[in-house]
DNA sequence: CGTCACTGTTCCATTAGTGAAACGACAGTT
DNA sequence: AACTGTCGTTTCACTAATGGAACAGTGACG
């Protein structure tokens, strides 16, 4: 599922530390323990390096094992840095106020994600209050391609960045309309480039309605994206294309704004 | 403030992987960004070693490089753990309700934390709906020996275990109450274990009271530990070691009950 | 405008971390 | 019980990661 920790063809790789991150990147979803064999046989590693990796990040609390002493699981050290790494983020701080408005003034759930590899990351959200609360809870993840807001994350990308980002594993498809080839994307990307902001059409999860915006940093490079959503019955395409897209979109100008006076 | 990486005395340790991980702890509270010279003098590393290290994370967006190419700031990456982790977790999976209960019952802010290493992390919390909302949020770190809920979660460690974890650094000291000194950390210890619970008396933080109480898996060992909050004015000594008390001690042995059932 | 200190990057001999083989321990199978 | 497979752990020859020295590029300072 998640991106299996590509060494990437870098000259000054430590194979090591590569490979130990690559340990901890092997947890997720449903996969929550491990054996030391298993992890060997994923990552196709000598089973002593695995074990001296093993003692390293135990001895760390990036991992912990069980009484059992067979089984590895996550460690607490690991929320050191994923927090200090959401603390580190101004734009989130700045967001969230804006998000929450956002959130009141349309009634709609508003989120805001940025990009990890081919992954969007949850990094804020306001719930609606009337409906049931969203499910996407901070931190989980999402295929870029497949959402409107990984769209928003990529718009400006030249076809080099984007043949380095998806050439080599294909998209997955998750609904009908999600884009399965570079050029269905690029068209996609296209079209929201000249727009300013992008409707979901159900790329992701069916019956589900978005509105998405690019929110850019100082530099005016793309570094976030924000949105609502909204369960099809409860909106029409009018709305969705007229005084909504205005308040993601300003939402959005507004989040730019206030990181262009921070740098 | 946060506990440098400590490579610990074990045989089987990679350096690669120890000090790698020991860069990206470096970062945290305010030290958000580092040029690669202050990294290799802070861990005293090699330059060459620490340009290769900082290659191979960034290589793998657990750091980043400013436009500058000389400024490290965490990356995305980090969000991968450190939520996985969280996710991981059946103990605050099972806690949410129960916490949430404890809130509404109470009036007061409730809580769960874990601990790793000299210092406890928030990983639950039901803000009370009254007064202004409890400023810690998930993630958030406190030395363990300061605060109670850190003493619920070492108050069934032996002298061994103490000593080495609060043996090497001192004590720091908070308020007038904090326990400085070993041998005054255990003399609470010693009176945790006998009650079951713990009052704060502004131990961590002065005019904060609390009551908290260990939540135990399923073998029985002390896991986490969950409290309420509340600033002394809008609480009484008498209801703190009666009915408040009480209402802490069944969330948490409920909480243990669920754990134990899992397993 | 040269000097100096400091940076990011590269090279290369040397050492330190590595992987295959091997050990004892355990569990399942015949 | 002996056999087979797999596990965690240890050892050791040898390969690969390492750290010192050296390079070029930057900005500071007199």
């Amino acid at each position: 599922m998640t991106d299996t920790a590509a060494p990437s063809e870098n000259r000054y790789i430590v194979p090591a530390l590569a490979q130990g991150l690559g340990i901890l990147s092997l947890f997720g979803g449903e996969n929550r323990s491990f054996t030391a064999p298993e992890i060997a046989k994923a990552l196709s590693l000598p089973r002593t390096k695995v074990f001296r990796l093993l003692q390293t990040l135990q001895s760390m609390d990036y991992v912990r094992c069980d009484e059992d002493k067979r089984h590895f699981t996550l460690g607490p050290a690991l929320l050191r840095g994923g927090f200090e790494y959401l603390a580190s983020l101004d734009m989130v701080e700045v967001a969230q106020p804006i998000l929450q408005r956002l959130r009141d003034e349309t009634g709609l759930s508003s989120h805001m994600a940025i990009r990890d590899k081919r992954e969007i990351v949850y990094v804020a959200r306001f719930p609606a209050r009337s409906t049931i609360a969203s499910s996407v809870n901070i931190g989980t993840r999402f295929p870029a391609h497949a959402t409107i807001m990984g769209r928003m994350t990529i718009f400006e990308m030249d076809d080099k960045e984007l043949a380095a980002l998806f050439g080599k594993e294909p998209l997955v498809r998750f609904t009908p309309q999600t884009p399965v080839s570079l050029k269905a994307l690029k068209a996609l990307l296209a079209q929201d480039r000249a727009r300013g902001y992008a409707v979901s059409q159900a790329f992701f999860e069916a019956g589900v309605s978005a509105i998405a915006a690019p929110v850019r940093d100082g530099t005016g490079k793309v570094a976030a994206a924000i949105n609502v959503t909204a369960v099809n019955a409860h909106i029409d395409e009018q709305a969705m294309h007229g005084a909504l897209k205005d308040a993601v979109l300003n939402a959005a100008s507004e989040i730019s704004r206030w990181l262009a006076r921070k740098s």
